[in-house]
Formats: structure tokens, sequence, C-alpha cells
DNA sequence: CCGTTAACCTGAGAGC
DNA sequence: TGCTCTCAGGTTAACG
């Protein structure tokens, strides 16, 4: 499901709520997730308190005293929900700010606060938790995930090097978490797109203009999907169970067969399967 | 090492 | 109504 903003807009919501708030106690319902919930998970958090609440790409961090950390990844379907504390906790239908039915079995880890409990959701189980608990193991984590699509160190240099005599499509290195990190299925064509550059162009073939583009779109794509409150196209909802707006400014994502948004461009947005991906881009202005 | 495929899992929606 | 099929915003082990 979520995105680099949609991971953002997350966060947000658990600073506004949760942070330096206790914990008194958590309950796991289903430790099945994509990695199997660790024993000692719910004493990891017993009367903590959550001292910051951060993002690192696709991933929220909870931060907790002498340095240790609770990572969570929302993989496609996870979702964070704040309900009242007095109502049972595998009751789900309530949130402070929109009444929502939300399947019950899918509660997976509730996190249980003085007046509040704070509901993991999963369907899919893609999501997973976990802890760790030192600064430089937090580090380590994060080392394959480098650079962020927000930082710096994304520059022409750096891709100009991963790309050089690579023949997989550009489209697949927007979405490896190791060349880049933050962009998932939507963006990634939103991105290309802007860049006016065919999906399926090798990352050899791309050239200094090219890169630049994607520099510069990539980080202007996702800072105004984070400005949009996300994406929604099931089910992301902050955690006040509010939509995001991005998906109206969508420019190929979902838009097959439809016309290309640029005036005088007489494209097509077509959807093509790359690597069990669709990808949607115009056939007339990416080149 | 490189690039691609299949697999993990459930639910929604389309088509019949 | 109900069955079958396809697809979904993510990641990664396994394969050639």
């Amino acid at each position: 499901m979520p995105e680099l903003p949609e991971v953002e807009i997350v966060k947000q919501s658990l600073l506004n709520e949760v942070k330096n708030q206790k914990i008194n106690k958590v309950n796991v319902f289903n430790r099945n997730l994509r990695y199997k919930i660790q024993k000692g998970f719910e004493d990891f958090f017993k009367n903590q308190k959550i001292l910051n609440i951060s993002r690192r790409s696709k991933f929220i961090i909870f931060h907790f005293k002498n340095k240790n950390y609770c990572i969570l990844h929302l993989g496609m379907s996870g979702t964070l929900h704040l309900l009242k504390n007095d109502y049972p906790s595998n009751s789900t239908n309530l949130s402070f700010y929109q009444s929502k039915l939300l399947p019950k079995k899918h509660n997976h880890v509730v996190f249980y606060f003085f007046k509040f409990k704070l509901v993991y959701n999963d369907p899919r189980r893609f999501g997973f938790f976990k802890l760790i608990d030192s600064k430089y193991k937090l580090d380590n984590f994060f080392k394959p995930f480098f650079p962020e699509a927000l930082d710096k160190k994304f520059n022409l240099d750096y891709i100009k090097n991963k790309l050089k005599y690579k023949s997989k499509n550009i489209k697949n290195f927007l979405l490896d978490q190791k060349f880049v990190s933050g962009i998932g299925n939507i963006y990634a064509s939103e991105i290309l797109y802007y860049c006016k550059i065919n999906p399926l162009k090798k990352g050899k073939n791309l050239n200094i203009k090219d890169i630049k583009n994607i520099i510069k779109y990539t980080k202007i794509v996702l800072k105004n999907a984070i400005k949009s409150g996300g994406s929604s196209i099931k089910d992301f909802k902050n955690t006040k169970g509010k939509s995001g707006n991005f998906q109206k400014e969508f420019k190929v994502y979902d838009r097959d067969n439809l016309k290309c948004l640029k005036k005088s461009c007489n494209g097509i947005i077509k959807k093509i399967d790359i690597n069990n991906r669709s990808t949607f881009y115009c056939n007339n202005c990416q080149k």
C-alpha cells in the first residue's frame, strides 16, 4: 500500500497522537506477519514512553529510552488505527474521527495507552515489526536502503555510476529500494511521466538530462504527494481515518486508455506489465 | 554479479 | 447468488 509519502503522513499522525505517550500493554493476536513477531515483543513495550517517531524510506521508527527502537513496515495493506479504549480490543469499528468498519480478524497487534489504543490491522500480512536495541544496529538495518529518494545523496554522480552499463529498465531501478528507497509502484510511473522517460528505457541509455529530470521530479512528486496527504486508492488512511488527495493528481497511474493530460500532446496512456507490476505511461511524450 | 520470476497472503471486483 | 479469475500501493528467495 504505502509509499514514502503515505508513510510520512502516518508518521506525522503518530507524532500528533502518541508522541510522549506511555504504552501500558501490548497484545499480539497474530504473530505471523511477514516475519514472525519475536518472543518478548509484548514485554519490550511495557510502561515505555514513546520518545519520538521518525521515518526512513518506507519504515516507521518508534524511539524508546536507552537506544531502543521498534521498526514498522506496513507492507501492502498495513494500517494503524486509533480507537477509544473502552471497547474490546478486537472490536474495530470506531476511530476517533470516523466510523469505519474494519474486519477485526486482521487486527494483529494492539498497543494500549491511557485513554486510547493503537491497532495494527493488516489483511495481507506483508508488513512487519522489528525490535532493535542499539543505534549501531539501527544504522546497520538501514544501510542497504540508501540513499532515500529525498536525500541529497540521490544525485547525478551516484545515479550515473549506478546505471552505467546496466540493461535493467529505469522503472525497475526506481522500484529497487537498494538503488533508491521510498518510491513504489504508483510514484515510479508518475515520476517517469514528468521526466518524459519511457519506463522500459535501459539504465545505460539514460542521458544526463534524463538523470537530472529523475532527481528533480522524484523530489517534486513525492513532496507534492506529502502536501496532499498521500494517495488513497483503496485503503490508505492516516491514523485519523482521513484519506489523502494525491490520487486526484495522478497523471498516468490508473489512467490507461485515457488521453495524456499534457496540452499539445495527443498521446494515450498505456498500461503495460513490467516484472508483474502495472506500469502506466504516455505512448507519445515518454521516449 | 545481474536480471527476472514466483512466492508470500487476503479481499475486491469483473465476468459468466 | 455464486463461482472463477484477475488484480492490488511491497519485498525477496531462487533461478538461469
